[in-house]
DNA sequence: CTCTACGAATTTTTT
DNA sequence: ATTCGTAGAG
């Protein structure tokens, strides 16, 4: 066996990290380390060398993206197949479980996966029917409540009756959600990952079968898992020590949405045996780049100990432009773009990276002034459009009728004079006689409940899903999708829909047809269900390429967060402003502070050439002129790593708080950040921030009576606890 | 049913 | 500022 092309192409670490024993291991692996040629190479390792069957291999990740490439490239670097590995997204494999064993997961044959858009949907009609005031119950706060709860591990049912009001009423909200989604044959996402965690945690003999059959379990991105995800993993190798993770504690920036940094700790109790191996050279970035990065992320407290380093020189220091306002912060950065095209430098090599996603446009404006190609990551994805949603929801109600959610949304679109009331009127009998909106629909009719032209028109919507089932029975996928956006009258609703928004979705329904032409049906075929379920779910599942043509060498906009994983030769960091970056939310909470420095370091990390942070003096920001400070992880790079800008000298004032080197590393002085004291007056807090030093020393403090305040230590009578 | 007007909210996102 | 959702009028 050859397996020089395994071993060669890696360092000392992250070959100890491949040959590694055949037990527990966690890969800390810093960013631009080569995490996921360790996992690669690894899987490789153990069936190569190991003789590990294909067969014995899960490998988890979080998106569709990051998994096709891990099973691309063990194709590649093996030459076999990975069609018998179990490669996909926690959903994904947590879907194809309860498609095997819907019956022991107490699913029905045929169920339905719902997106969040759907999901929000059915809430949002269940309030309405419970009467609770959207205004005091906010639909979405509704959906992160269960989502929530579901991510942790807790049914309904679960849920403690404290006579806390909020709580009481939230578990009725979400015990009638568990009704209506049982009913209805749907599942979402965060139901995905608990139903398969309780179908095997209650069916030993499912558990054992796949304890047996996967020998070796992989998950990427390891730091993003959840509570749920993290059992998941743990009933599957449980009493096995076969768990081998890869992830970044710095690079956790999911926490908001469940994701557990924890979970890396609990894995070292639970693996007692497992091995840890840190990958910190790195591939990516120059020298002062990682410098910089490096002492920012120092500034977080309780790290695993990470320190990035690069053998291939110092290269350009980090730039550092002051722009007057956001405007001018645009035009600075397009300069540069225009500055490096000329120079030969393609534009797809460039990203520009903020904070939040209102902060695209002022770049988006510059852009299109200077008619430069770009491309904003983050829109409405092909599969989460209207007009998508509404004929996917047409072929699901043709295939189940007791999918209320896809009933409601097609009843009236196009409008076929089914108004509001009938269509409460429907609701109310489902539920009172506990049916689902097709059957009430049917009932009402056939006991003439209604009015000849409600009767007429909702007969009409029943007969038109009829005759394009009977119709499309016999039809290719492909043909059947044709036929129904075409039949069900919705090309001609947008056809109506007068400038360029109805014919780019007219547009997008005849792409709809090309997806289900091109869509491989026995790529995905393990599951014995049927083609449209099968391109219905992967429609929920994967929801598509963003808009834009990858092809054309466009300057990349994106934030933050969805920049992770990439890496651009230059990266401008823009919008480092207090209150911006980091967030006005975060800066009360010293763990989210810290969340949003990983963010920083994420960021700073994506840059493999040159870097260029930007701020602004003065910005607009909903509507107010603002006049924010330099964010405090600027303060918190390295001066030698650093070259101020100026493009115009006599406007941008000197950087004074930038140059002076505050005290915020933590390391003199009694005070660090984290540390908890308490004041004669506000009694305890905990310090946010340090800034200056001798007489001007000033500590950012957070009481937890009286808020957020800056103290001078001079005059401040403290006490640390 | 559609259109207009007014008020409220406004980090981050994958599945 | 802008967007989004709802309430009320036409």
């Amino acid at each position: 066996m050859d397996i020089t092309k395994i071993i060669d192409p890696l360092n000392d670490a992250q070959r100890e990290a491949v040959s590694g024993p055949g037990r527990s291991m966690l890969i800390l692996a810093g960013a631009g380390s080569g995490k996921t040629r360790v996992l690669v190479h690894r899987i490789a390792w153990q069936i190569q060398v190991q003789g590990a069957l294909p067969h014995s291999i899960l490998a988890v990740t979080f998106t569709n993206k990051a998994a096709s490439e891990m099973r691309t490239r063990i194709e590649d670097l093996l030459q076999i197949s990975a069609r018998s590995m179990w490669i996909g997204t926690f959903h994904g494999l947590a879907h194809r479980l309860l498609r095997r064993h819907a019956k022991q997961a107490k699913l029905p044959e045929s169920f339905q996966v719902m997106d969040s858009d759907d999901q929000l949907r059915v809430i949002k009609r269940l309030l309405k029917d419970i009467n609770l005031d959207d205004s005091r119950w906010p639909p979405r706060q509704v959906q992160w409540f269960i989502n929530a709860q579901k991510d942790e591990g807790i049914r309904a049912s679960k849920i403690l009756d404290s006579g806390d009001f909020f709580q009481h009423q939230m578990k009725l909200v979400y015990q009638s959600y568990e009704d209506i989604c049982r009913r209805s044959g749907l599942v979402d996402f965060a139901e995905l990952l608990l139903s398969s965690y309780e179908l095997l945690r209650d069916n030993a003999d499912i558990l054992d079968f796949y304890q047996q059959r996967f020998q070796h379990v992989h998950v990427d991105e390891f730091q993003d898992t959840n509570t749920i995800q993290y059992a998941w993993l743990r009933l599957l190798t449980e009493g096995r020590d076969n768990l081998f993770v890869v992830g970044d504690d710095d690079q956790s920036i999911y926490g908001w949405r469940g994701a557990k940094i924890e979970n890396i700790h609990r894995f070292q109790r639970h693996y007692p045996n497992h091995k840890v191996i840190k990958l910190e050279q790195n591939y990516r970035s120059t020298g002062h780049i990682l410098k910089a990065a490096n002492q920012v992320i120092a500034c977080n407290e309780g790290r695993m100990g990470k320190e990035l380093w690069t053998d291939s020189g110092d290269g350009e220091p980090v730039s550092l432009y002051a722009a007057f306002n956001e405007q001018d912060e645009a035009y600075f950065v397009v300069e540069g773009i225009r500055k490096w095209v000329n120079e030969g430098g393609k534009r797809s090599d460039i990203a520009i990276l903020y904070r939040s996603n209102a902060q695209s446009r002022q770049f988006e404006e510059r852009l299109m002034s200077t008619r430069t190609p770009y491309r904003v990551y983050g829109g409405l994805r092909f599969f989460e459009r209207a007009e998508i949603k509404n004929a996917l929801a047409f072929l699901r109600i043709m295939a189940h009728h007791e999918d209320d959610a896809s009933f409601e949304r097609v009843i009236n679109t196009p409008t076929r004079g089914i108004g509001a009331k009938l269509i409460a009127d429907i609701r109310t009998f489902a539920r009172e006689q506990g049916l689902s909106l097709w059957h009430a629909a049917e009932t009402l009719i056939a006991e003439k409940h209604l009015s000849a032209r409600a009767a007429n028109a909702l007969a009409g919507f029943l007969e038109l899903i009829g005759q394009l089932e009977r119709q499309t029975a016999e039809m290719a996928l492909f043909e059947k999708v044709k036929y129904v956006i075409e039949h069900s009258g919705l090309i001609a609703f947008y056809n109506e829909e007068k400038g360029d928004k109805g014919e780019a979705r007219v547009e997008n329904l005849e792409e709809l047809v090309n997806a289900a032409r091109a869509f491989d049906y026995d790529r995905e075929a393990e599951e014995n269900l049927g083609e449209l379920d099968m391109f219905l779910t992967h429609a929920a599942l994967e929801a598509g390429e963003m808009q834009g043509d990858a092809f054309d060498d466009c300057v990349q906009l994106m934030t933050l967060h969805s920049a992770k994983g990439l890496e651009f030769k230059q990266v401008f960091l823009v919008g480092l402003e207090e209150g911006l970056f980091p967030s006005q939310q975060s800066l009360e909470d010293l763990g989210r502070l810290e969340e949003e420095r990983r963010l920083c370091y994420v960021g700073m990390t994506r840059a493999m050439e040159h870097l260029t942070l930007t701020y602004a003096e003065s910005r607009r920001l909903y509507g107010r002129e603002i006049y924010p400070n330099a964010s405090r992880f600027l303060r918190e790079i390295p001066p030698e790593t650093l070259q101020e800008v100026r493009m115009r000298a006599q406007i941008s004032r000197p950087l004074t708080a930038v140059k002076s080197r505050a005290g915020g590393l933590g390391s003199e002085g009694k005070y660090k950040l984290g540390q908890r004291l308490k004041h004669a007056k506000f009694g305890e807090g905990v310090v946010l921030q340090i800034e200056g030093s001798g007489a001007q020393e000033r500590v950012q403090v957070n009481f937890s009576e009286v808020g957020v305040k800056w103290l001078m230590l001079a005059y401040a009578k403290l006490e640390t606890l």
